[in-house]
DNA sequence: GGTTGTGAACAAATTCACAGCG
DNA sequence: CGCTGTGAATTTGTTCACAACC
């Protein structure tokens, strides 16, 4: 049975997004089309892992001459969902908070910070940047009209679990978390989390860990 | 052969932090012992994993007792090299720079922010939350004076690889990278990446896959 | 009795290597 | 001939299950 038949392994969709990536740069150069070799060197990869992963989304390479950018490209923001934007709100505006939503790297890609959510009412009724800050309570209601299916947690790790609970309530399933504490979500909601201090943390370990003379 | 004497995998080592703050957590508590179930309930992972994981510390661990909290945590401040501080320096002192500058997040956990550094000469000069912005020409030295193994680069995406190249000479060998573009760095340099519109690429994914009932 | 530490079994992910096709 | 698509082999990571020990 072919790969494509499959569900799509974790690691691959979360590489999805890097070949993504490529790809537009590809489009902006006028590049017709692309080997796996040479999207595996600007993605960081190998070109089997390449070849591989998008075996998952079907047949897309021609032998003897790679893969139509354009139309890989299309097929890739299919699967990945990124035909429509993906409107999210930020929980928390503090300084993460606020920073996150004057990142222009979210709207570029599709996902407009359509709302800042706090929960003291001190900040509630103002702007960052254009973004409305709206009090915590009003979040089931704001999700529905906004249309709100993804939010992102930048509270302090205390809040962190609450305001999940919140999420649950208000029926959001994709979060993405960056307070420094574990969260626990209902079965069915996607979570991913980015921990600022954690990578540090890592890399703190390989630093400890090298020889002088490497590595 | 004992897994103690192995290497440890990169899974674990990414693990190691989330273990830690739980018994941070857990020191703040007065807890003086605790269970691998325990401790896997508060790191969000299996009980089975935290054993393995911790098996390649040593043998840390009292069978019928649990771990002794403090000399857990100690043992593993050592292994992550986390007895000292290591101070950082953020390249880009933009939107995402500066958040990153005043984001407590790293001071709290042992790297403190000792410089931003910008290619702009008229951000140069400053201080932004109390940290002073340096060229990137004064990079090296200040690496030097500092005493810095680790940057942080929040430059735009075109500028990232050229900066990764000057880290690079000033013998940096530590990288987190917020760029959204692949940089390549020299054998034996860690580099570890936060692409912050690639998370929620990955959720849209996992949001577009849902079926309206489930799973 | 309770909990660790760890081989063994299992699963996921990566890489190899080459048949198949344009 | 060149490059994809993919089974097979390998490596890495996870989970099981239980002997060893306090």
């Amino acid at each position: 049975m072919s790969d494509r038949t499959r569900r799509i392994p974790e690691a691959t969709v979360a590489r999805l997004p890097v070949y993504l990536r490529s790809l537009a740069e590809l489009v902006g150069d006028k590049t017709a089309t692309v080997s796996s070799e040479r999207l595996a060197e600007m993605a960081g990869v190998n070109a089997a892992k390449v070849r591989k992963d998008l075996s998952y989304l079907g047949s897309y390479g021609t032998r003897g001459v790679g893969y139509d950018v354009e139309y890989l490209a299309f097929q890739m923001s299919r699967e990945l969902g990124l035909t429509h934007d993906w409107p999210v709100v930020i929980i928390g505006a503090g300084n993460l908070g606020q920073a996150l939503a004057n990142y222009g790297g979210f709207r570029d890609r599709g996902f407009p910070v359509a709302a800042l959510i706090d929960a003291n009412r001190e900040k509630v009724g103002g702007h960052v940047h254009g973004v409305p800050v709206h009090h915590i309570d009003d979040l089931p209601r704001l999700a529905k009209d906004l249309g709100i299916a993804i939010a992102v947690i930048a509270t302090p790790a205390g809040a962190a679990q609450s305001v999940a609970d919140v999420l649950a309530e208000a029926g959001i399933r994709s979060i993405l978390n960056f307070a420094p504490t574990v969260i626990s979500v209902p079965e069915g909601t996607s979570l991913r989390k980015v921990d600022l201090a954690l990578e540090l943390q890592i890399l703190s370990f390989y630093q400890a860990h090298r020889t002088p003379e490497g590595p």
